[in-house]
DNA sequence: ATTTAATTTAACCAATTGGTTAACAAAAAT
DNA sequence: ATTTTTGTTAACCAATTGGTTAAATTAAAT
């Protein structure tokens, strides 16, 4: 252990704290102390850190979705065949979402929010390209491996079979009737299921 | 034309701007002097009709859902195939959100914040039943009209297709690049194309 | 016409919220 | 050792928020 003390810093703890209680309720459910408490230290020790819950709170946005942008791009453009990456990307998306749960619906949601900022925040310069993609798909179709599908519409449903089970998990758990167990089992199943379920619609 | 005031009434007008506003701001992000304005009328007025936020919004809240929730139930139990349920949830659903695209974010995502009281505002007494829409797919399963397919995962598949376009429209509309019609003219297409997509991959 | 009830308003209130400040403590640098 | 910087706290502040009230206006009932 190089640094046994590193995740006790105020800042750590200020992070921490941010991160559970914005997920939980949002930018504008979040209340300063809220997170003060939550990290066990003084309010004010939250704007001498970050200056304000503006900056607090993009610093967690940030970084709840920073991870995923870079490897999603790097999977758009990678040089695989076009099922491989479908796979991919399903195994990636809901083991990142199994760990984090409440990432998505948190990310989802300010994202509507402020559309526009988002688009700064989240890609900077350079958003994402999918071109290469639906010309891989278009190739397919032409080559006759799948059936015509619009790309679009593709990519519509991989996203959504990845995406929505971890948006609807109260509705879901609800409806169907699941505990957490039995969630996390479907979850499980769920990154081979997705592209099993995906290919044998479109495969020819 | 019977009554042409009735919905330039102040209790009307504040229910116009109060769906607005809790639908775009959710509920922590509403406030009672935007409802006012956006009704064009005294914030008074709003504890005046509805005695408080808490029950403005849980107005809002029934009306978003009320209208979607029997005509769900009616199809769970409905005495028709598989397939013909799959397409009528398809265009039901996607045809009720096109109307309203916003409700699904607003609706997942109060749901989120207190999955607890959501049941019973949502559901009251008989919360819905999905026993006969599972045995009929493990019927459908064992008479080899389908592939072997877990209900969970099935329900889950088509839930996800025709909710998640609508939750991650912003998202969706940036990385695909889509304007406004484009998108609608998407979400026409994939009332037909989203049983297409799941009765391909299932039938045998 | 006059009383009564329903609507609407402006002013006000207490509580909450994000944020600041000045004093204080702990480390680091000198 | 002592100055200086960094970290921390309690008290405070202005603005905002949901909500109230008493007076004024309008509509309905008598």
């Amino acid at each position: 252990m190089v640094d046994k003390k590193k995740d006790t810093t105020t800042e750590a703890k200020i992070l921490d704290a941010a991160r559970k209680v914005f997920i939980a309720k949002g930018m504008a459910g979040a209340r300063m102390q809220d997170i003060a408490d939550e990290a066990g230290i003084n309010k004010a020790m939250l704007h001498y850190y970050f200056r304000s819950k503006d900056q607090l709170f993009e610093t967690i946005f940030k970084e709840s979705v920073g991870n995923l942008i870079p490897r999603v791009k790097a999977l758009l453009n990678a040089d695989l065949p076009l099922f491989t990456k479908i796979e991919m990307f399903a195994d990636n998306y809901i083991s990142m979402a199994m760990q984090n749960p409440y990432i998505p619906m948190f990310v989802m949601n300010e994202v509507n929010r402020q559309p526009q900022a988002f688009i700064k925040k989240m890609f900077g310069n350079d958003p994402p390209d999918l071109s290469k993609l639906v010309e891989q798909i278009e190739q397919e179709v032409k080559k006759k491996n799948i059936v015509p599908i619009s790309p679009v519409q593709l990519v519509m449903n991989l996203m959504s079979l990845c995406v929505f089970p971890f948006l609807g998990k109260p509705i879901l758990s609800m409806v169907i009737g699941l505990d957490e167990l039995q969630f996390k089992n479907i979850m499980e199943q769920r990154k081979k299921a997705v592209p099993e379920f995906i290919i044998a619609s479109i495969k020819k």
